[in-house]
DNA sequence: ACAGGTACCTTGTTTCGCATGGTAGCTGAG
DNA sequence: CTCAGCTACCATGCGAAACAAGGTACCTGT
C-alpha cells in the first residue's frame, strides 16, 4: 500500500513514547511488543525497528529491563518503565497535544478553508 | 529548549504536507512560508529546510512555480499548488486523522490508565 | 531429526529536517 | 557613494530514526 510510506514518517519520534506508554504500569517484552503495536492502526512495525529503539530507552534510563523464562521457548527480557520513563511520557504527551493541534488547524485551513 | 528536539521528530513527514495546505488556493514563496510557519506552534522552521523540500514538491508535480519581481528586494519564486497537489494534500489528511486517533489512543491509556 | 514458531539482536540503507554557507539585489545611514 | 543589513534564493553535508535483511538459538510437535 502507498499509505505505508506516510505513516513510517509519522512514526518518527511517536513510535518512542507510544512505547513507553504502553509499558506503564505492565511489564512486556519485545516480541510481545510488535505484536501488540501491528493491531493498532498506523503502528504496524517490526523487530528491526523495536529492539533498538528498546535498547535506546535503556540506555536512557527510561526502562528497566529483567530476564526471565517462558513456559513455551526461548527465555524473554521483560521491560518496565521507570518513573523517569512516565515523566518523559507526560512530557511528550503535552508537547504532542501541541503539535497535533497545529497541524489540525493548517489542514483544516488547507482542505475546506481556501479562503480569499 | 529541550523540547524542540521533540517537535522536529514530530515534523517529519507532515512538515510537506503543511506546506502544501498553505499553498491551497494562495500563492506563496519560499522566505514567506518559513516567516508563515515561525508563527505557528512546534513549526518554526528554516529555509535550509523549506527550500529543499519546495524543490522535492516541484520535482514531483505538487506544486507550479513563476518569478515575478518584487516591488522592494530580489525576485520572488512563487509556489502554487496543483491539482495533483491539492489530492495528495487530502489523502494525507485521512491518514493523519487515522494515526491522530491511534497516537491519542495509546497515550491515554499510558498517562492516565495503569490499569490491572 | 528436523520443520516451524518464538525470541533475541546486529548491520547497512534510506529519508528528512536542519546547520552551514554562499550568491545577489535593494535600501538607508553616515 | 559606500557599505551594512535586510530580503530572497539555493546547495551541501550531517545526524537521527525506522526499516529491511539477515543471523543465532531455543523449544515443541510430528
Amino acid at each position: 500500500m502507498v499509505a505505508e510510506k506516510v505513516f513510517t514518517q509519522l512514526r518518527r519520534g511517536t513510535l518512542e513514547y507510544c512505547v513507553l506508554a504502553l509499558l506503564q504500569g505492565e511489564e512486556r517484552y519485545g516480541f510481545d511488543l510488535v505484536k501488540e503495536l501491528g493491531e493498532i492502526d498506523g503502528m504496524v512495525t517490526t523487530e528491526g525497528t523495536i529492539y533498538p529503539l528498546l535498547a535506546r530507552l535503556r540506555r536512557e534510563g527510561m526502562v528497566e529491563t529483567s530476564w526471565r523464562e517462558s513456559e513455551s521457548g526461548p527465555p524473554r527480557r521483560y521491560y518496565r518503565s521507570t518513573a523517569e520513563g512516565g515523566q518523559a511520557l507526560a512530557d511528550f504527551t503535552a508537547d504532542w497535544e501541541r503539535f497535533r493541534t497545529s497541524v489540525d488547524g493548517i489542514l483544516r485551513r488547507g482542505n475546506e478553508g481556501r479562503r480569499k
